[in-house]
DNA sequence: GAACGTTCTGGGAGCGCTCCCAGGTTTTGC
DNA sequence: GCAAAACCTGGGAGCGCTCCCAGAACGTTC
């Protein structure tokens, strides 16, 4: 193997800074000035700049400023291997949607990162070593020491989803306490007597926020609360928490599910079982997540918005970093019912 | 407002490579060389490197690297905004989880960016800059040029799922083709007469291609293969689609339905219409998402690996980055076909 | 033992930017 | 009118690394 190629590389006839400043006729300094939008720059030469911007096709070199500057322009979203995975697609790529919308126009790129079981080290030295400038946490399972670990290193840090270990580290969640008590109480109002719950894991808090607000409204109209089986997140277990409630309680009239994804396995489960949805038993999910609306029947639901989540998160971190004070610990986002046919 | 507080920035006591270097005894060269992994280290002085990185918690600051070197150690996943609502989420998250899976224990960073209307140029300025050692693409309509114009500038670029418009530029897809043939071909085992498509929108591959499978299965069994409709990967349009078809032919007994999305909007109008699915009329899906298996009836489809696309599409990037050659212009992924109770 | 490899090592020039400093040019204040 | 402030500009050190170059230490060969 004679091998006679030379490596195609051939990159790096980058226009750089200088140039541009040669091109406006003025100083590398005042090219960084007119970029970094700074004041002090007069219009004169901030337009020459701006001009031979565009004909040279110029765009700064990033890990130039990196390394020079204090920020890296950069911000960093962790996911947890196995949170990706059981809070399910639709989650992720809506909080991700709305990261992006609100980091738009902004100079900031966002690097994805998922932690996985060994790696954790390796991960908090990345991230604190500089590389970026503030980190988006979500789907945090159980004590998930990594958002208090950031924030202790310094890192603005803003964590998805009320988490459950880590107090004192900001958040943002959706209301879920009382977007479920407004489920529960829309039940209440139907006339149904007999409300079950089918909740998310213990170790989450949203599945925990669920279930008090559900009980919450529940207990507001002096009705049982104990008819609550658990789930992970899968429409298999939902089926099976389903068939679980419906051996404790056949008489159940009305059931709450805690994510959608679990009420589509309840729903087969009910059918399964001979019994009309909502007839029989009326059922609201939690999410409006698409399927929710292609589900039979259509399924009346608590409407989250994710992708409104994912950008107030992004936009807390951004306001951190912009040194603004006074923020918010935490915020709650408004939930929504939406009523379909399912109850 | 006195506003006494200093900036809590206090960053940057990170370790460097230089005092890596002091406490193992060595020069900054040779750390250089045991972190690259480099020959013509010594096992001891390679130890000793190895030892002091470990005490101190080093780790390279990537902004550096890329500018003292000529990679970048990064690749960016470009998504076309419009593309990632159109496909929908679980397609984009499977992809990504792919991607992931693909890069983990590589030293290669993933930034995210979606290409927005009017900042095509921007974006192609930031990738040509060097930030990034190359680029995947996914969801391309149309004669998206991106690609093209990636590669053109020498940027190793991959796209995922087959492009209309840029030919020459490497990329993976699902067979979509055989896929729906498969699709075609086990209606007609099924005794099926009268066989439908809802078809994806005429400007994306993927729906051509699965149309075209769908019609060589029918062709071959000397069927007739005029009863196609377009949707646009939306349950809505499906169920548009379904009415359509059902208008234009009462009679139909089967349809393959190019993507479970619309699969589930033409359920509903089946339903809606008294037909029996599957008694009166077959169904067959294509994607196999979540959904497809907590469809009423849980759907039959063509299983698409999109995680292996993530996957597969990473690799052939890598590989060319690590300069290897001969490497395939083209991948095609293997479909299978899951067999529930809708057909 | 001179001449040549082969293996290992350190020094130091930059990569392209930011940011500090020093200095020049206006405007303002009294 | 003249000092002080406000505005604008350019020069240049240095961010932490890689990579080239020169050279040391060790063979191996004639």
């Amino acid at each position: 193997m004679t091998d006679a190629v030379d490596p195609p590389k051939a990159r790096r006839p980058n226009t750089r800074l200088e140039e541009v400043a040669r091109a406006a006729g003025v100083s590398k300094s005042t090219v960084s000035r007119v970029i970094n939008g700074e004041p002090y720059v007069s219009s004169k030469a901030r337009e020459a700049v701006h001009q031979a911007i565009g004909k040279l096709g110029y765009s700064p070199n990033q890990a130039a400023r990196t390394l020079a500057g204090s920020r890296a322009n950069c911000i960093a979203l962790v996911v947890s291997e196995q949170g990706s995975r059981v809070l399910a697609d639709p989650f992720f790529a809506g909080v991700l949607r709305g990261v992006h919308a609100e980091l738009a126009g902004k100079r900031v790129q966002l690097v994805l990162m998922m932690s996985k079981e060994g790696d954790e080290q390796d991960l908090v030295n990345y991230l604190c070593g500089g590389h970026v400038d503030g980190v988006l946490v979500i789907s945090l399972h159980g004590q998930d020491p990594l958002p208090r670990t950031l924030a202790d290193a310094g890192l603005p840090t803003v964590v998805g989803g009320r988490p459950l270990g880590a107090g004192g580290v900001p958040y943002v969640d959706s209301d879920n306490f009382n977007g479920a008590m407004e489920a529960a109480r829309y039940l209440v109002s139907l006339g149904r007597k007999r409300i079950a719950t089918i909740a998310g894991p213990r170790d989450m808090a949203v599945g925990m926020d669920r279930l008090s607000g559900w009980k919450r409204g529940l207990s507001q109209a002096r009705l049982d609360t104990d008819l609550v089986a658990y789930g992970d997140f899968t429409p298999e277990s939902g089926a099976v928490a389903m068939a679980d409630l419906l051996k404790r309680a056949p008489d159940l009239d009305a059931v709450f599910v805690g994510a959608d994804i679990m009420a589509l396995g309840a729903l087969q489960t009910l059918h399964a079982h001979g019994k009309r949805v909502p007839d029989d038993v009326a059922v609201v999910g939690f999410d409006d997540l698409m399927i929710a609306s292609t589900a039979v029947p259509p399924l009346t639901t608590i409407r989250q918005d994710v992708e409104q989540l994912g950008r107030t998160m992004t936009w807390r971190l951004m306001a951190e970093l912009a040194g603004e004070e006074n923020l918010p610990p935490f915020l709650l986002l408004p939930t929504a019912m939406v009523t379909r046919s399912s109850a």
